[in-house]
DNA sequence: ACCTGAACACCGTTCAAGT
DNA sequence: ACCTGAACACCGTTCAAGT
């Protein structure tokens, strides 16, 4: 008699489920049977699978660390820092939901608060560091692509590199290749010590993060006058 | 009597209905109905739906224009003017596949021809430009982030930005979609002719790509000594 | 108001049966 | 060798029926 489903409910399930059985077992059969419910019952309260989705999204971004921003309002820290610290986190976060992001990428903002606040909190952050205002939120977008392609390659099979060099017509690239992965195992084994290794994380989606990262944090700064 | 289907003939069908239906609409059933056969008979040639998007997604990666990387070869263009052509031709070409783009973050380059053709033809170029050869995938693999990222903004409805500001709490973030909005819509009148807009794209996906291109170009310019 | 159970139109994949 | 047709285990969504 007393309701044991709302949309609160809804979505805890449904983060608890993705991140603990990959996020394309996200289903709707699957959800309820976690909620010990019917199927059909989710209908009461979400409108949908896409609805459902937009929950989802809401609720991972709420995972994302914006208190850099923060710290740069008390003046505690520096522009440069306060972005290089939230990309590292925004792109760490939706690493673990990948198949989020093609519908994160392409949602409206409206209706989710968690969304809607890092944003604002990260629009604060470049309109202190002297951004000006047409151009902060080409920033954010510009960022914003480049973290969810990040986010992606860090479930890309490291076995991308390791092809056979049997192959015909890719010799430029195959050298390349190999002069890359034998720098990063170069660097990785300086450590010295045993490779944890838990995930199946890509070892070569680091260094071109690190890079892209410097990029746009740069071009960034250029933009203060 | 005479076979009718084969991988190439599968490939070619997919490609068109998915660029004339939409990514989402590539399915086994309707592929089938559309080269004429049964279902079930499209696994005599391929592996299922996985190998089905390998297939697809090298197809397309066959449609970016490389050319740039050639002109490149014989000292007819700079190294910048050539990663501009082809990333724009890139987001070109995957903004009408978004569907497509997780798959082909995530997917081993081996046995697709076109995309090892494109990455070598991109290799060759920033060799030649003079990046130091440890440093040629991660600049190709932060392009290609940046890219997919891109691509997918493209199809983000223009809608995220006109929300009502009537929602509490985010002051920096709606007065900084203003002032993006209002320049953007200033620097598209001055043009002064009709609207063509064909498509339903995101007209402030543009200035985002430009300023992270940007930043990329001159991240891998700073490469090279 | 909220939940169940049955139904519908779809998926991808397998497999015996035909030729 | 290659294709058909039936079958299977799943999808998301709708809706009458119950309480």
């Amino acid at each position: 008699v007393t309701p044991v489903l709302d949309r609160q409910r809804i979505a805890e399930a449904a983060l608890e489920l993705v991140t603990a059985e990959g996020s394309d077992r996200l289903t709707m059969a699957r959800l309820a049977r976690r909620l010990g419910v019917a199927t059909s019952a989710l209908y009461n309260h979400i409108g949908g699978r896409t609805d459902l989705t937009s929950l989802l999204q809401d609720a991972v971004m709420g995972l994302v660390d914006v208190s850099s921003f923060a710290a740069l309002g008390r003046g505690e820290t520096s522009m440069e820092d306060a972005l290089a610290v939230w990309a590292r986190s925004y792109r760490e976060v939706f690493s673990g939901y990948p198949s989020l992001i093609p519908y994160i990428a392409t949602m409206p903002i409206s209706g989710a608060p968690e969304t809607r606040q890092m944003y604002d909190a990260v629009a604060a952050g470049l309109q202190r560091g002297g951004v000006p205002s047409h151009q902060v939120v080409p920033v954010i977008i510009a960022f914003e692509s480049f973290l969810f392609g990040s986010a992606l390659d860090v479930h890309a099979p490291a076995t991308i590199f390791t092809t056979p060099p049997d192959e015909a017509g890719a010799t430029h690239f195959s050298s390349a290749v190999e002069a890359f992965t034998s720098s990063v195992t170069a660097a990785g084994e300086q450590g010295g010590g045993a490779d944890a290794a838990a995930g199946a994380r890509n070892p070569y989606a680091d260094a071109p993060f690190a890079l892209g990262l410097e990029a746009l944090i740069r071009a960034t700064l250029q933009l203060v006058p």
